[in-house]
DNA sequence: AAACCAACCAACCGCATTTCT
DNA sequence: CAGAAATGCGGTTGGTTGGTT
């Protein structure tokens, strides 16, 4: 709190990362992991800030980064995360293997939030606009499959708009709910709040979205990392459900959530009232 | 051919939160 | 417990590309 951001120290290179740098950081976290960002250019021999290494790694070296191509599902996907967690770009990462907060953000900024807009949606509050938005003359012709830049990138859906998008910035939880940011299945409270942002993260801490699937969406429980996380989180934050000793029902649970996410986009209405009435019910 | 414009996205920036001392 | 340092997140910017005029 209020020192010097790092990166305005003098004398690091800035702007686009050349091959070297990126071999450089690969190389370097390759071979002793993640982390210590402050002292990691340095060591690497990198002139970079600490920052902007970080960045790099996450957001473009990471093997496990799954580039161009999102699919039709994962955009489905991306709309309704959104309209659950907001612009809570790393949360809704998360729930998509492979896929950056950062690429998500670009990618609902530059494609979804227009075609929301020009749905008579509200890309915000994904409520229906009472007055949709003319259909504009798009002056130019759609682009197709024109683009080859550096890299393999998606395939583009051109929309006619380009509203800046200028969302509010979400509201951080606070240190009263005592949730984890992300990726942490494991230090859930089981402090109830009754703000919507807090609902919405319960929903977050209790779903163990474990993958995606290229060509469809495709959820399973207990698969892989997470399981047990899960598992070990039900009986603090539903306290009801181990209570009861039922192993099934947050797996109904669970399935009942994922039928009100992948409900098609036909009845929004409806399907925002049952994962309202969702998220209600888990506070009980 | 050149200027203009729109689309895209990597990277930067500021700040909140968490961790460390 | 307080303050400092480290980390992570989301908003924004600016460079690049390629289509249109």
């Amino acid at each position: 709190m209020g020192r010097a951001p790092c990166c305005s120290k003098v004398g690091l290179h800035r702007g686009p990362w050349t091959p070297r740098e990126d071999t450089l950081l690969t190389k370097y976290i390759e071979a002793h992991g993640e982390g210590h960002w402050r002292s990691l250019p340095k060591k690497a021999g990198l002139l970079r800030c600490g920052k902007s290494c970080r960045l790099r790694w996450m957001n473009y070296l990471r093997p496990d980064i799954k580039r161009g191509n999102i699919t039709p599902d994962e955009d489905d996907l991306i709309i309704r995360l959104h309209s659950l967690l907001g612009n809570r770009w790393s949360l809704i990462a998360g729930r998509l293997p492979g896929r950056t907060d950062n690429e998500i953000k670009n990618y609902w900024n530059t494609h979804l939030s227009k075609r929301l807009m020009n749905e008579g949606t509200d890309p915000n509050t994904h409520q229906k606009l009472s007055q949709p938005p003319p259909p504009k003359e798009n002056k130019r012709k759609k682009k197709q499959n024109h683009k080859s830049k550096h890299k393999n990138k998606t395939e583009k859906r051109s929309l006619p708009e380009k509203p800046k998008v200028h969302l509010p910035k979400p509201t951080r939880i606070t240190s009263f709910v005592n949730l984890p940011r992300q990726d942490s299945f494991t230090t859930a409270s089981t402090n109830v709040s009754s703000s919507q942002d807090q609902v919405q993260d319960h929903i977050n801490n209790i779903i163990p979205w474990s993958d995606i699937k290229e060509g469809g969406a495709v959820f399973s429980v207990g698969d892989g990392s997470t399981s047990s996380d899960f598992e070990c989180d039900q009986s603090r934050i539903i306290p009801n459900v181990a209570a009861g000793g039922d192993d099934h029902s947050l797996e109904n649970i669970y399935e009942e959530y994922l039928q009100a996410l992948l409900k098609t986009t036909d009845q929004d209405q409806n399907y925002q009232v049952e994962l309202d009435t969702f998220a209600e019910s888990l506070l009980i």
